[in-house]
DNA sequence: GCTTTTGGTCGTCACTTGACGACAAAATAT
DNA sequence: ATATTTTGTCGTCAAGTGACGACCAAAAGC
C-alpha cells in the first residue's frame, strides 16, 4: 500500500522522474497546488470507485499520506462537496445557451453542434458516474442546481425549434420542459449506456446526434400538436 | 438498534400485532418463507442505501439478527446476487415481446400499451436505484444479460414500426439498436429523471408515453432515411 | 415424555475506516 | 546560520463492519 509513494519518494533527487506525475510528484508542492492535485485526483477515484471509497486508497492514489488530505478538507464529506462543485456543476458553459439563439443559423445545426459539445465536455464517463453516485446517495445533492440550469436550457431548445417551425406553444412551461426532454434524454440516455452499461454503440457520436435531432425535429410538430389536443 | 425488534419480538402473545409485519414477524418462520422475506426487505433496502449499506442495518430492517442473513446467504455478495437475480432479471416478462408482435393492433397502440407496464413493472423507482447502484458498482453485473433482453426488444420494436409504415430497414442491426433506443431511451431517461432526480414531472406518465411514442414513429421515416443516407 | 432437527440470538474476532494529535523536514525569512 | 512558517508523515483512537463459533429454544418426530 504505502510501499508504491515510498518507493517513488525515496529517489536520489538525481533522476528527475521518468514516469511523469499527478500521482505522486514526490514532495512539498503550494497549497493552491496541492489542493488542486487532490480534486483532480479525487475526481477520478471517486467516478470510478463511489463516494464511498475510502480515504486512505485516495489518499494512495494521490501519492500522499491519509492524513494530508485532511489538512486541505476538514471532513471527507466536505471534499467529496469540492468535487461535486467543481466537476459536476463546473461543467456547463455559459456560451452554449447564447449559441443556442443564434438564429442566423438554422436549429438543427446548432442543436447537433451543441450536443457535440456536450456530449465531451459533460455527459462524459467521469461526469456520468459521479452525477450518478450524487443522485442515488444524496438526494439533495444533485438535482436542485442542475434541474433549475437543465430546465432552462430545454425551454431555449423548445423555444428556439417552435420559433424555426413557426409552431405556437402552449404556455404551461412543464410542458415544454417535458418537450424538450424528448431530446435531451434520448441524448443523455445514449450516454448512460454507452458509458455506464458498456453498450457498445457501433454507430459514432457524430452520427447518434445527428438521428436524435433529426428525430426530434421531425417529430415536434405533431408533439406540439398532441399535446395541445390532448390538453384536459 | 436492537431496541426496534427487541420491542416487537418481547410483546406477550395476546397482541396480534397492530403494526403488520414484513418487517419483523415476532419468530420463526419455515426456511422459504423467512429467505424469501430477507430478500424481499433487501431489494428495498438495498434500492434506497446502496450496495454499500451495512448486514446489519439490513438485519434490523428485516427485524432479525445480523448472524441470521448468513445462514440463508454465506456472504453479502451472494445475497446482493440474489436481490440482483430476483429483482432485476425476474422483471422482464415475455408476454411482452408476443404483445408487441401482435400485429392485429396498430404499433402505436401495442408501443403505447408496452411502456405503459414497462414503466410499471420494470423502470420503477426500486428497479432503476438497484440497476443503477449494480451498473456503477460492477462493470460486468448489469449489462450482459439486460443489454441481450433489450436489444431484442429494441429490434422487435424497430422491425414492428417499420413494417407498419412500410419502410425497408438497414442490415446492419446495431442500426436498429441505435434507432430503437431513441424511444426506449427516451422512456428510460423519463424514469431516471423521475424516480432519481426528483424532477416532478407535471403531465402524466401516460402522456408522457404517448408523447414520446408519437414523436418516435412521426420522426421514424425520416430517421431510417437519414442512417441510408449518411451511410459511409 | 424425550430426542432430534431447525430457526434464531449473543458475543466476538480481525480488519476497515474517518479523523486527528504530535512530530519531522523543506522553504522562506532574517 | 538560525528562526519561523509551511508542507508533509507516523501512529493511533474509536466506531464501524463482514463473518462466524457457540449456544438457545421452538417445532417436529417417535
Amino acid at each position: 500500500m504505502q510501499a508504491r509513494s515510498e518507493a517513488l519518494r525515496d529517489q536520489p533527487s538525481d533522476d528527475r522522474r521518468t514516469s511523469e506525475p499527478d500521482v505522486a510528484p514526490t514532495k512539498r508542492l503550494p497549497q493552491a497546488e496541492r489542493r488542486a492535485q487532490i480534486l483532480r485526483t479525487a475526481t477520478d477515484f471517486f467516478a470510478d470507485y463511489g463516494l464511498t471509497a475510502q480515504t486512505r486508497r485516495l489518499a494512495e492514489a494521490c501519492g500522499v499520506s491519509q492524513r494530508l488530505l485532511y489538512r486541505y478538507f476538514p471532513t471527507k464529506k466536505d471534499l467529496l462537496a469540492a468535487v461535486y462543485r467543481q466537476e459536476i456543476l463546473g461543467a456547463f458553459k455559459m456560451v452554449w445557451f447564447l449559441e443556442l439563439q443564434d438564429r442566423s443559423k438554422p436549429v438543427e445545426e446548432r442543436l447537433t453542434l451543441f450536443y457535440k459539445d456536450y456530449l465531451n465536455d459533460v455527459l462524459n464517463r467521469k461526469w456520468l458516474r459521479l452525477f450518478l453516485y450524487a443522485s442515488l446517495a444524496d438526494a439533495e445533492m444533485a438535482p436542485d442546481y442542475i434541474s433549475s440550469v437543465i430546465k432552462k436550457l430545454l425551454v431555449v431548445i423548445v423555444e428556439e425549434t417552435a420559433a424555426e417551425k413557426g409552431v405556437t406553444l402552449p404556455n404551461d412551461v412543464s410542458a415544454l420542459h417535458e418537450m424538450g426532454w424528448t431530446l435531451h434524454g434520448s441524448i443523455s440516455h445514449y450516454a448512460i449506456r454507452r458509458h455506464l452499461y458498456r453498450s457498445s454503440s457501433v454507430l459514432p457520436e457524430d452520427k447518434v446526434v445527428a438521428m436524435s435531432v433529426r428525430t426530434f425535429l421531425a417529430g415536434f410538430q405533431p408533439m406540439v400538436q398532441d399535446y395541445i389536443d390532448h390538453l384536459d
